[in-house]
DNA sequence: CTTGACTCCGTACCATAGTACAGGGTGTAA
DNA sequence: TTACACCCTGTACTATGGTACGGAGTCAAG
C-alpha cells in the first residue's frame, strides 16, 4: 500500500548508508516489509519511520543493543510505558554520570594547564611530570 | 641497574594486564629495557614510570595514540613545555565539547520523561513516538 | 538491446583498546 | 628431577558501529 522502496531510497531519504541498513539488518534492528521477485529489499514507511528511530535513541545515546530492547518493549503487548520511563531513566542516569567524570577530567586539566611552565623544554614540563604519576594530588 | 622485573611484575605493580603490556608495545608505546638471554622482557623504573604515565594520560581521556604524540614530544630536544600545554587545552576544548553534547542529551531526555504517561501501553509511549521522529521539537 | 545504475550475498576490513589461546621454552623450589 | 609458575610468539577473538569490495544478477531509459 504505501509507497515501497529499495534500500537506496530508504538509505537516502534517512541519511544512512546502505551498508547500515543491511548491517542493522543483520542485527535484527530492521528488516525489509518484502521481497521482490529479484530478491530486491522493499521498504514501507513503517520501516522508514523505524530507522528515524534507530538513529533518533543512537542521538540520545541508546547503543543498537539497547534499541532493540526498546523496539522489542513497543511489540510487546505486556510492555507499559512505564518500562520505557524506567530505560530513559536509567540511561539518564548513566549520562549524569558521565557528564560528573568529564568535569572532573576538566578540573584536572585546567590544574595541569595552569601549572605549566610554557617555555620550559619539555624535560621540565609539569604536566608530563605528574602524568607519570609521581606526586599525584 | 634498577632493579629490573619481568612483564609479570611490572603489569602487576602497575595494574595492568600482561597482554595489554604487550600490546602497547606492539604500538611502541612502550618497550622492555633489555631482554634475558631466553628472550624474556626486562623492565626498570622508567619503564614503569612510562606505564603509569600512559595510565594516567588515559583516565584524562587521552587516546592511545595521543599519548603516544605527548611521549615523543618529550624526547624530542626541540618540544617545549608549551607543545605539552596547547595539547592539554585542545583537550580540554574536546572535553567541554563532550560535556556540552551531553547535557543537550540529559535535557531531550529528561522532557521525554516528563511527557510520559507511564501507565499507558507502549503503543501509545510519547518516548517511543517521539524517537519516530514525527513531531520532534 | 545495450548501458549504467542499482541490488544481491558473502566476506573482509576500519578504528579502539584490549583479551584469550595454543604450543612451546624457562626458572625455581622442593 | 619433577612440578608448577612464568614467559615467549603468533594468531584469533571480543565489543561497537559501521564501511568496502568482489562478482553476479536486475532494472529502466534511450
Amino acid at each position: 500500500m504505501a509507497a515501497e522502496r529499495t534500500i537506496g531510497r530508504l538509505a537516502k531519504s534517512v541519511g544512512v548508508n546502505i551498508q547500515t541498513v543491511r548491517y542493522y539488518e543483520r542485527l535484527n534492528l530492521l528488516g525489509p516489509a518484502g521481497r521482490k521477485p529479484s530478491g530486491y529489499r522493499l521498504y514501507g514507511s513503517d520501516e522508514e519511520r523505524r530507522l528515524r528511530f534507530i538513529k533518533n535513541a543512537q542521538a540520545l545515546g541508546f547503543t543498537l543493543h539497547e534499541i532493540a530492547e526498546l523496539l522489542n518493549l513497543r511489540v510487546s503487548s505486556k510492555a507499559r510505558c512505564g518500562d520505557v520511563q524506567r530505560r530513559a531513566e536509567a540511561k539518564l542516569a548513566q549520562v549524569n554520570v558521565k557528564i560528573r567524570e568529564l568535569r572532573t577530567l576538566t578540573r584536572a586539566l585546567q590544574g595541569l594547564i595552569r601549572s605549566c611552565r610554557a617555555g620550559q623544554p619539555t624535560g621540565q614540563c609539569p604536566i608530563l611530570e605528574s602524568l607519570e604519576g609521581k606526586e599525584r594530588r
